[in-house]
RNA sequence: GUGGUCGUAGCUCAGCUGGUAGAGCACUCGGUUGUGGUCCGAGAUGUCGCGGGUUCGAGCCCCGUCGAUCACCCCA
């Protein structure tokens, strides 16, 4: 036999297959209700953009625009990069079908995968996937704290418990040009190696994310962009910050937090979960009040985030999360004889126009082996068909949790297993 | 992209100083006439990630490669 190198899926994509498909579907499930419920509506879009959207949207100096993105040329020479984030096509989409132009804001929510070419770790995906939702057209304290209320409600919707909210604001384009002037003095009294000073030239809000103790020390004494905040920016802050206090979502303010996507102005926040190790951003996101008009909309503000599905599943898992029980099936049949087989998939395929969930002991298995199979399949009810029942048109239908059984006409079953049995 | 650890049945792992693979769970069948979950018995299942090298002989040693994982970095 021929040596082949095994298919394999490719390095550092996330996959969930039964059982653990259903952990996921179901933390997706929840974190699109938490947007549903406050009027948010879908928005589907495509996953690969042009890559100019990206280097305008997101930011060329970004780490995700300058190493981390799939762009390719396709067949007829144009650049396509895969979304690394959902903001800046929610905007390119907005924008193109006038979205607008009609009652503000606009609220949608997505959700879908996303590809970034980093080196994988557990919670970070080369193909991951996002909630998000976006607010569009409204500069209001209020709507940003929808958006964070939202973010807040889908966690707890999940049963998270050991995670916790920290909100900063990084101000308007005056304020953070005032500040980046003055950070950016500070940062060249310092002695970096080449490789600190690289990254400080391109974003010096970097340096706040170091996680060496000589730059962490250094970096306690630079200036903070709180103080730099100009009157309208700081009373918006005051106002989120008053307005969460009221709704009893809990927060720190943690005003060296660093944002990697350079739309962000104002309100920015984030969620850690404590029990994921270096990758426990569970979600976040901000204000990006430039991005339309750059993108070459509208001068219109925004407010969106990002939920991570992935973290947000492994965050389950740590915490012990178990999922809501629920019978999956209806009813499961099981067929004993060679004509019964037949009878069952007639049988079992009128029931499910009818509106119930129902499966069958396929293959040639013996009567323990099927029961045992309906055990498995987490039924609620089951029944055995063989050629007598067929015949006779009755059979025993048996409720699995209690083991009582009682005799029911098959030609009628669909009008019967909506009865209590 | 940089550095560390790891890669044996579907899953979790064992495999002594190199002598061509095992356990538990899961799976299939059975424990006398057609009813599951417990118990008992039997059975099936492995390119030992992949490629090359050293050796009489490699799951165990060496090199490469792919992948996972942890940290840096980055972020969801």
């Amino acid at each position: 036999m021929a040596k082949f190198q095994p298919l394999q899926a490719p390095k550092g994509v996330s996959e969930y297959y039964p059982d653990r498909s259903e952990i996921f579907e179901y933390v997706r499930e929840r974190l699109i209700g938490s947007a549903k419920s406050a009027g948010y509506q879908l928005i589907e879009l495509p996953v690969f953009e042009d890559t100019e959207l990206f280097k305008r949207g997101v930011g060329e100096s970004t780490d995700v625009v300058s190493k981390e993105m799939y762009t390719f040329e396709d067949r007829g020479g144009r650049s396509i990069t895969l979304r690394p984030e959902g903001t800046a096509g929610v905007m390119r989409s907005v924008i193109e079908h006038n979205l607008d132009r009609g009652q503000l804001p606009v609220k949608v929510w997505y959700s879908g995968a996303f590809f970034r070419a980093e080196r994988p770790q557990a919670g970070r995906y080369r193909q991951f996937y996002q909630v998000g939702i976006e607010a569009i057209g409204l500069n209001d304290p209020e709507i940003d704290v929808e958006v964070i209320a939202v973010a807040q409600r889908a966690f707890n919707n999940l049963g998270l418990k050991n995670y916790s909210l920290e909100i900063t604001s990084l101000g308007d384009k005056e304020s953070r040009a005032r500040y980046s002037k003055d950070l950016r003095q500070f940062i060249s009294t310092l002695d970096l190696d080449d490789e600190t000073a690289r990254r400080a030239d391109i974003n010096p809000l970097r340096l706040f994310d170091d996680k060496r103790d000589e730059i962490k020390s250094a970096m306690s004494r630079a200036p903070i962009l709180m103080d730099y905040l100009t009157d309208e920016s700081a009373s918006h802050f005051a106002r989120v910050k008053e307005l969460l206090s009221a709704l009893g979502i809990a927060f720190t303010v943690n005003n060296r937090m660093v944002r990697g996507l350079d739309y962000y102005t104002g309100t920015a926040f984030e969620f850690v979960h404590h029990g994921l190790g270096a990758q426990s951003g569970i979600g976040g996101g901000g204000r990006y009040d430039g991005l339309m008009a750059e993108l070459g909309g509208a001068e219109l503000s925004g407010i969106g985030f990002g939920i991570g599905v992935d973290r947000c599943v492994l965050a389950c898992e740590a915490e012990g999360i178990s999922l809501p029980e629920s019978a999956a099936l209806d009813l499961f049949i099981v067929p004993i004889s060679p004509a019964s087989k037949g009878a069952s998939v007639l049988l079992a395929e009128r029931l499910r126009e009818a509106g119930f969930r129902v499966d069958i002991a396929y293959g040639d298995r013996s009567l323990k082996g099927g029961m045992k199979a309906a055990d498995k399949s987490k039924a609620r009810l089951s029944l055995v068909l063989g050629d007598d029942e067929v015949s006779s048109d009755t059979a025993q239908i048996k409720n699995m949790k209690t083991g009582e059984s009682r005799s029911v006409k098959i030609s009628t079953l669909h009008q019967t297993l909506g009865e209590n049995i």
